[in-house]
DNA sequence: GTCTATACTTGGATAGAC
DNA sequence: GTCTATCCAAGTATAGAC
């Protein structure tokens, strides 16, 4: 419908993140900072094309609006922390062993600035119902493999007749962003590091109440 | 600093809420029915006279800026929401009375449209660090008011050693504000519900464990 | 593909009449 | 206290030169 491609970049150097390529994937990029840096309100298409130093026309030509550029950038994050973050969590096994890892997680998407970002669009995404519809449809695909992982962890245990692994799933993560916005407008990192540890105290309790880690080898 | 009252409103007749009086009480009336019909990003000054039926310059006279009449907006709700659960939240003596209470006041919430404005003040404070503080500043009470009936549920339980009322209170808000979101992003009420009797349930529960609820009476 | 220049829109905020 | 008229800033988006 539109002008130019916008549309499934497609090939040519897919090396960066997310299919995108040269000057797509540096737009997304710095989409990515400025959503960081200055907030999804402060995310406007002079400020990304002054933080990518580029000009403000290239956002609008590759991506065909500000919106879908920012949506780029949390493609790139999702992309990035599945890579980071995907293998480990694949291969957990005890709820201790999650608890740990959340805390490991936690404290890289804070550092990468990931936390803020998500949390950005999320915000964003609840004012627009455009935006959100799309926001929505990137943080499900992490809900999915919260819930098979529960599904795992608790596969014949007797919890699954009091709390669905899909219930808990959406819990966790509503939870993790409900701590990012609150503590994110307190400025209060202290409190939102107190809450996940116990949450790993938690983990480390329901596994004693597991009658046994599922050790499906013979 | 600027130029007409903007503080304070004080007397004459605050038989509104929040203190407010005639005028200043019906714009922030229709600010908040603006947040709750257009959003935090489309509640603009002239949006919310629309809705309310009067000038566009009224909002500066009384509040001096579209924020302030925003943040009047969530002292109404914060006052009536105050004053229509306290009571019953002050008296509730168990934790499955609560689970039940907890439902009532999201269904509420809900039907007045109390979560939604609220989520989206939320929503809008995360990218505006100014904003944030002012709505941090008003969700605290909140926090501190789930931890001091914690405090009192919990009083010499062995459940103390685990988890502190105050990381509990963070957690309990922070996952209404983050299900909230989620479930209003994804128009999926009914995760929502289904979490919510998740809660309860397991509000049932750990009265189990909690070898006697207090009874302070002689 | 990238840049300059600019059209168009919306919104915050104020001046000044009433 | 309220209204009309208006200013100004910032933002999206496009046209057209290069």
């Amino acid at each position: 419908m539109e002008r130019p491609v916008h549309e499934g970049d497609g090939a040519s150097t897919p090396d960066g993140a997310a299919g995108l390529s040269g000057t797509k994937l540096q737009i997304a990029e710095a989409a990515l900072e400025t959503l960081k840096a200055n907030g999804f309100a402060g995310a406007s298409a002079r400020a990304i094309a002054h933080m990518g130093g580029f000009n403000q026309a290239l956002i609008f030509y590759h991506f065909g609006s500000v919106q879908n550029a920012l949506l780029a950038a949390l493609d790139l994050i999702s992309e990035r922390r599945l890579a980071d973050y995907g293998p480990a969590f694949e291969t957990a096994r005890t709820a201790s062993e999650l608890g740990r890892l959340a805390w490991a997680i936690y404290d890289e998407d804070l550092e990468r600035g990931y936390i803020t970002a998500l949390g950005e669009m999320v915000s964003g995404g609840v004012s627009d119902p455009l935006l959100g519809a799309e926001v929505a449809a990137r943080i499900e695909p992490w809900i999915r493999m919260v819930e098979r992982k529960l599904e795992e962890l608790l596969e014949g245990s007797p919890l699954l007749a009091l709390a669905s692994p899909a219930d808990l799933a959406f819990g966790i993560v509503s939870l993790y962003f409900g701590v990012d916005m609150l503590s994110h407008m307190q400025r209060d990192r202290a409190r939102a590091e107190s809450l996940l540890d116990l949450a790993s105290r938690l983990a480390a309790l329901v596994e004693t109440f597991l009658p046994a880690i599922q050790q499906d080898s013979p």
